[in-house]
DNA sequence: AGCGGGATTTTCT
DNA sequence: GAAAATCCCGCTT
């Protein structure tokens, strides 16, 4: 495992296979949360279902900055989502984190969102509750606390799923989902 | 097990 | 003014 985020500055897709099995280390009021990314989506500028789609806006700027940002938005009234920036400055492309696995501090996620078992992170905005990010994460840099990433090479190529995306409504049948086969916290098969 | 609706606010047209 | 990268609850089969 190490803290070296360049795997990020390749093209979404790379980036979202790669992320399988990263972890994310949260620190929330002096404990630290720690949990395994199973399920990702990429999004670039080339794709309608993409915020990032219809060029740069004050929403999406962070998008279009340095890879290994997170990147939060607000979305159906009531939830967070999170992604992490990827590719080039000036290409607004980034990467969804659709499901987590709990592996330190899962009191603490359950308090937090009030559920037990694969409810606490079987989604995207479920995690994001989890992890409690909200906007004031938006923009941060995931090398530094109080959100890390950590690079973590585990995950053999025969365990990746590759699948069409869920939840959106334009370019639905890209191949652009990825999840670690089996993993309970999947959030759909 | 599966369907349908409500919550609720930011963002862009 | 409508749609949105979602989730949860309650009702029906």
């Amino acid at each position: 495992m190490t803290n070296n985020l360049d795997f990020l500055k390749n093209d979404s897709l790379t980036a979202a296979s790669d992320l399988l099995g990263c972890y994310l280390e949260r620190e929330i009021d002096g404990n630290i949360v720690t949990v395994k990314i199973v399920e990702t989506e990429a999004y670039d500028q080339n794709d309608a279902a993409s915020h990032s789609f219809k060029g740069q806006t004050e929403r999406t700027k962070i998008m279009f900055g340095p890879a290994g940002y997170l990147y939060v938005y607000f979305t159906y009234g009531m939830h967070y989502c999170c992604n992490i920036v990827t590719d080039k400055v000036g290409v607004g492309s980034a990467v969804l984190i659709r499901a987590v696995e709990p592996i330190n501090g899962i009191d603490m996620m359950e308090k937090l969102r009030r559920r037990q078992g694969i409810e606490i992170s079987n989604g995207p905005a479920k995690l994001c509750e989890a992890l409690n990010i909200d906007k004031t994460l938006n923009g941060h840099d995931l090398s530094v606390s109080p959100l890390k990433l950590l690079y973590n090479q585990s995950i053999p190529k025969e365990d990746i799923v590759i699948s069409t995306r869920i939840g959106i409504s334009k370019a639905k049948d890209e191949l652009k989902r990825f999840y670690i086969k089996d993993n309970p916290y999947v959030s759909r098969v």
